[in-house]
Parts: C-alpha cells; sequence; structure tokens
DNA sequence: GCTATCCGTTGATCTCGGTCAAGAACGACG
DNA sequence: CGTCGTTCTTGACCGAGATCAACGGATAGC
C-alpha cells in the first residue's frame, strides 16, 4: 500500500524545490503516489498527459516510437527527475513514450488541478518555465555532443552523467539493467557498446559487479571528451 | 534607418501570436528594429541575454561553441523565428551564440521590461510555457532523428524542413550561403554534403542555381524518411 | 582585368562502427 | 538441477562516411 505523499517529496522536484509550503500543501489533495512495475508505461507518445511525474526511486525511460520498429530512447532518468511538465501543456499530446527500467516509485500530480493551481500563483509559473529553460540547455547539449562524439566519447559522457555524486566512493551506477537501451540511448549497437564496456574495463576505469558499473577513474573518462 | 516596429510585426512571433493588441501595444516602448549584416553576432553563448529577438527576414544561425575548434551548428532559423527566450529566463546565459548568416531584419526586445510586463500579465507566461513545450518537442525529434538517419536521409529532412511554402512552384531555400554550416548543423563533412547533393541534383529531385537549392520532387524526398 | 584566397567539388584511401553469426552467461520455470 | 529463452559477448567481415589531397570556380581587392 502507498505512503500518503508529504511536501518534502515534492520538494525535491527541481521545478518545486524552492516553493512555500504553502503551495505545496495545496497540491497534496492531488497528487498520489505510484508504483510502477518494470516495463510498465506511464505516458504514451501522442497521447495527452494527465500527471506530471516525480521520479523518486527506480529509472525511467524516454522512448520515441516512431511507427518503424526501430525505437530510441532519447532520455533515461533517475531520482529525482520529472517528467511530463511538457506534455500538459501543448495540445499535440506526449513527445515520448516513458516506460519504467525496473521497479519505481513515483508521486503523480493530476495536471488539470496543477494547472489551476498554477494559474492563481504565478510564481510557480516563473519556476517551471526556469525549469524548461534548463531542459532546452541540456537538449542542445545533448544534440551537440551526439554530432562528433564517437563510440567511446558517448558511453564515458554517459557514464559521467549518471555518476552517483553522493556514493563517491562506491559509485554503483543504479541504471538500466538492459544495456540494449543504454546502446539505444548512445545510438550506437549493443555490440559495439559491449566492446567499449570491455575496452574501459580492461583498462580500469571502471568495474562491472553484476551486471552494474562503478566508476574508478572518472577523471580518465572525463579526459576523453 | 530602421523603421519604428509596429504590432503586426511583433504578432508574427510564434509566442506572441494571439496576444491581445493591448499587450503587444505595451510591448513597443521597449522593441526595436535592428538590422544585423552577415556574420554579426547577436547573443554570446554564456552571457546573458539582454534581448529577445524576432528573426523578421535573413536567416540566423545557433552554434555551441565548446572552446575547441569544432563548433558544431545546432539549429539554423529562418523567418519568422525567435530565439533568446531561454536565455533571459536561465541565470546560466545563453545555451548558443547567434550568428546572422546573411544580412537581417530582427525585432530586439528588451529582456527586462518584457519580464516585468510578464509578471503582470500571466497569458504571456502560459504563451511562452506553450511554445517552450514545443520546443522542447521539436529538439526531441531532432535527437531521435540524428540516432538513425544516414547522410542522405539529413539532407532530405533538412531541405523538407525549410521548404519554403510560400512559394510552391520555385521553392527556392534562402538558407545557409554557406555549405560547411548546413553540413555542421546535419553532423557530416563538407565532402558528404557535396556528395549527397550531387545525387540528389542528379536524380532530378532538386535543382541548384546560383548555390541556392530548390526541391523538384518533394514526395522522393520525403520517402527516403 | 588579374591575381589571391576561400569554398565547394571530386577522387582515392582508410577506419570506425554496423552487420551477421556463433557462443557464453544469466534468469525463469518445471 | 536441467532446459529453455533472452541478453550479453566475442569474432569476422563489410560498408558508409571521414580523411587526405588535388582541382575548379567564385568573390574581393588591387
Amino acid at each position: 500500500m502507498p505512503v500518503e505523499p508529504n511536501i518534502e517529496q515534492l520538494r525535491r522536484a527541481a521545478f518545486l524545490a524552492d516553493s512555500a509550503p504553502a503551495e505545496l500543501t495545496a497540491m497534496l489533495p492531488f497528487t498520489e503516489a505510484r508504483q510502477a512495475h518494470a516495463g510498465e508505461v506511464l505516458l504514451r507518445q501522442g497521447e495527452p498527459a494527465a500527471h506530471v511525474f516525480v521520479l523518486l526511486d527506480g529509472a525511467i525511460k524516454l522512448v520515441r516510437t516512431n511507427g518503424r520498429p526501430r525505437e530510441k530512447v532519447v532520455d533515461a532518468l533517475l531520482p529525482v527527475a520529472t517528467f511530463g511538465e511538457t506534455a500538459m501543456l501543448t495540445r499535440h499530446g506526449c513527445p515520448f513514450t516513458a516506460v519504467a527500467l525496473e521497479d519505481s516509485s513515483l508521486l503523480a500530480i493530476r495536471a488539470e488541478p496543477l494547472l489551476e493551481l498554477m494559474r492563481g500563483r504565478p510564481v510557480l509559473l516563473w519556476r517551471l518555465l526556469e525549469h524548461l529553460s534548463q531542459r532546452e540547455a541540456h537538449l542542445l547539449e545533448q544534440l551537440e555532443r551526439f554530432g562528433y562524439y564517437n563510440a567511446a566519447q558517448k558511453l564515458a559522457a554517459y557514464l559521467l552523467d549518471h555518476y552517483d555524486r553522493d556514493h563517491p566512493v562506491e559509485p554503483l551506477l543504479g541504471l538500466p539493467p538492459r544495456r540494449t537501451d543504454i546502446a539505444s540511448l548512445l545510438s550506437i549497437t549493443p555490440e559495439t557498446l559491449s566492446r567499449e564496456i570491455g575496452k574501459f574495463k580492461r583498462r580500469g576505469w571502471i568495474a562491472v559487479r553484476k551486471g552494474r558499473i562503478s566508476i574508478r577513474r572518472p577523471e580518465r573518462l572525463n579526459a576523453l571528451l
């Protein structure tokens, strides 16, 4: 049974981080804790988003489904990330499909009353605008990198991006069990990914235990970029 | 001497398109017409943006300058596009450098009073939020495409994106005189771009006159994607 | 009009990463 | 514990596109 959400959990979301307690409390009535099992679809591309999600624990991938079998992962989210903010703002539907990579726990904020609440609290709008601005910057950076990075650089950038700063000593990556998802995100084949991981491992820059990767020499990875 | 801007020009900007005349009129005092000559830098990556720009005529490229000689074009803008909206919202400075590709005419709206105006008119905030949401969708699409498109597909997508719908009979592209910019945008080398253009020309799908490309068989280009 | 410079084009070669195929590790299930 | 099915790994080969280099054509400046 999911525990009732509280404002401390809401506060972990970047676009709500420094909101007044009163505003967060006002959201609780239409915020619910939600568990998603691995593989569960939370948002579907093209459909309107009824909720904004806050990922508290687990991992989520955002994929573009373009009809054809080729399905591209455009982002891999770790706690605490949010998604669905833009989907509720456009009538074109969600620009991606969100799938749980592993069993995850999230907050689901109903979009309609959230929008209504924001209508009366412009400060919330400002926060969201700033948040979307940062996301644009992030996407531009991704776009830039994919332009000229080779396979090793893509992997290094991915590993560094997901470096767990909370556990510097044993930085285990809690990410995609599925190597194919990482490969898709980096726009390389699983075979190439496997070879690059092998190279890094052989040089002692990373270690692999139970399929999970830990970074041993972040400075070496960074030197590649 | 630049003509005084009017609200009809402002209305051409997507995020202002259906604003009330009163709101647009309120912007006029801090909006000025600006001419930019080819090569002129309008915004610089990392620096705060003092203006939001509306491109009325000409062409602008957005480039990421990452220190190294490698400089990547992330977008090529045609009229009527806007840029700098996100730069004024984040304290991290502009996420790109904006350079005029040819002599261009723009509107420059001073950021500070614009933000102040928006503070009092939340409807303007909503429009901007919707606009940024659409841009995120656009960037995600770009990111997806770059994942698995080959050189020919990239070129076809670029040509179709910049197809001038106002001149269906003679759809001359008014874009980058510089082939190297197109190549950078598509993340291919100028040599490869040249070869692909050659192929399309040989098949009669496009025609080149004075360095400018016109599309003859858009349906063929579309079939590649 | 002549020359210099910069781009764009064309050709030859190389290389990174994709493709195809086989084998190894892992988890689920009976 | 063994079998199956899926995913990851490893190897051999191939091809799209990068690189290197030479040539052609446009624009600017004298």
